[in-house]
DNA sequence: GTCTATATGGGGATAGAC
DNA sequence: GTCTATCCCCATATAGAC
């Protein structure tokens, strides 16, 4: 069996999928976990201590996903607009932007570190494979900075719009509107 | 002196705003207002029965100004242009988009339903817009179903971008990178 | 319409035994 | 390391007087 350690971050990553982390109690992760009491508070001291390893888990683990599929080699247009095309549950929202609206989160110094990590470093990796496409002559205009956040921000508004309607398709357009600018 | 039901929405809607819905306490709207307990649960009988009062004032606002700012006389892509580069305070994010990661809105059909409602009606008028543009052969390519939800998109992930670096500049580079597309 | 007083439940821990 | 018991505070109202 899984270390308690474990089943607790794998249900606060769910939970604060879902609610959010102002809205996931302890208490709830210890039902969906499993765990007693006294274990979640050994391994954590505090609801933030836990809600910090598990953002800190998760941003480390989507970067991972996303410099590896960035960096597929083949035209770096092509690698952008399959990272822009990455199948996505746009309804169930973005397990990293979704925090950007969580008080709880982002007042806290501690807990907004991570999420604020993750777009910075995306956006990097997002630009260096423009800057190469941009190179070859593939990009069509604009300033690779700019392109790089309107990248990020087509797919975190999509989800917004997933979200918010109910309905998938609004991502999937928002999407495919911007490949069809970029090609 | 305004009327307390006046007071109660404006300060809701301050504090919907900061900090969404699900962590704004009806005291938390008393204390803002300066009007009394009583007064609260005399004009509405529940947390939620003002939060939908709030989000209504609110989606009704944004999209007389929104319909308004995108129906301007001149050539059609420069009114979606207009639209979107509107001055937009990034980093205190969108008043209606911020609660698509509000449980408490999402989680009940009387919340969510003005919340979808915006973004239909705003897709609605955007893509009317850029059809008038594709007509007069101004707009670049793509279907216009999927450029107008672009458009919303990159406004609302703007947003989110801003939201999670602190940053206004990731805003505005992404709606410059989608507007140096589009022409 | 507005006030103050009171009630109930859950959130976020702490204590101390095993 | 893990368990059960307990604690205090605040969120969300309800009651009844003025």
């Amino acid at each position: 069996m899984t270390d308690s350690r474990t089943r607790l971050l794998d249900a606060a990553e769910e939970l604060l999928w879902a609610r959010g982390a102002g809205s996931t109690s302890p208490r709830a992760v210890l039902d969906l976990s499993g765990v007693g009491q006294g274990s979640l508070y050994h391994h954590f001291p505090t609801k933030t201590a836990l809600a910090r390893a598990t953002l800190d888990r998760v941003v480390t683990r989507s970067l991972e996903r996303a410099t590896r599929d960035l960096a597929e080699p083949g035209p770096a247009l092509q690698a952008v607009i399959a990272y822009l095309t990455r199948p996505r549950d746009g309804v169930k929202g973005c397990k990293i932007g979704r925090h950007a609206s969580d008080h709880f989160v982002m007042d806290s110094e501690d807990l907004s570190e991570p999420v604020r990590r993750y777009f910075l470093d995306l956006h990097t990796a997002v630009r260096e494979r423009l800057s190469s496409a941009r190179e070859t002559g593939s990009l069509p205009r604009g300033d690779v900075d700019d392109l790089a956040d309107t990248v990020l921000a087509t797919i975190q508004g999509g989800y917004v719009l997933a979200r918010a309607t109910g309905d998938q398709q609004h991502m999937d357009r928002a999407v495919r509107g911007l490949v069809s600018l970029l090609r």
